[in-house]
DNA sequence: GTAATCAGTTACCTAAAGGTGATCAGTTAC
DNA sequence: GTAACTGATCACCTTTAGGTAACTGATTAC
């Protein structure tokens, strides 16, 4: 796990830092998912996330290898490929995206009164 | 809520979204559990968090008024003083902290291996 | 008048996250 | 040989979150 100081934190708080630092970012979502439905390859991942750099990704995949959120294999084929594959471990994060979602949708609702548009319902 | 762009944002992750940026960056977690614990005044909960500056307090004291986690009052006295208070609408994130916390226990198990010190059950 | 308390605001600075574009090594097809 | 694909890495820049310290205005106690 990347480790990060999280000084201000009391011994009951840090497991939920754990959790953001794991969840959080611009990317990590976007790419778990990309991963959690299907894509497998370097390439394959970046095309699917508009916008999203190589650096960036090579980065966030490095984290979640480390999270043991997904597992990295290397092909040994001609035009050299990468495995990115998820762990049963990323699977039990859906209950707590899922919680997130729904607490957002509330929240959305109470905010914006209902006016705000719909948003689908997560499917991970 | 403030509305952050959130451009790389699919419509279901969006209310992820919404929920990070709510709960998330370095203070926000803290502030909140020191009303629920008790504190109302803006002086008491800036003793109450150590190393929190008044600067990052005001700022982040307006979002939570803003996203309805919690009400200000200003009481007509001599030394002017603020009420903050915690609202309905703020304990219904204790499930979403819970399951955060819930993860991040069992995460600290599967990559320390047990070697991590124990940490406190979180109470909110 | 002086100091101290309340609840903040302001200007400036630093550190971390993320973006941009070039580059690399290995291999294949032309 | 040249281009194109694979999976990256590198140096540099911008943007944002957060930190530091001074300061304000109102009021009370001395």
């Amino acid at each position: 796990m990347k480790k990060k100081e999280h000084k201000e934190c009391t011994s009951a708080l840090l497991p939920v830092r754990d959790t953001l630092d794991v969840i959080g970012g611009k990317w990590k979502l976007l790419i778990l998912i990309s991963v959690w439905e299907g894509n497998k390859h370097f390439r394959e991942i970046e095309r699917s996330i508009p916008k999203l750099s190589t650096k960036v990704l090579s980065k966030e995949l490095k984290d979640m290898e480390e999270n043991q959120l997904i597992t990295r294999t290397v092909l040994n084929g001609f035009p050299v490929r990468t495995e990115y594959k998820p762990t049963n471990h990323s699977k039990t994060l859906e209950k707590v995206i899922f919680e997130l979602h729904n607490w957002g949708v509330n929240h959305r609702k109470l905010i914006f009164g209902d006016k705000s548009e719909t948003v689908d319902p997560i499917r991970v």
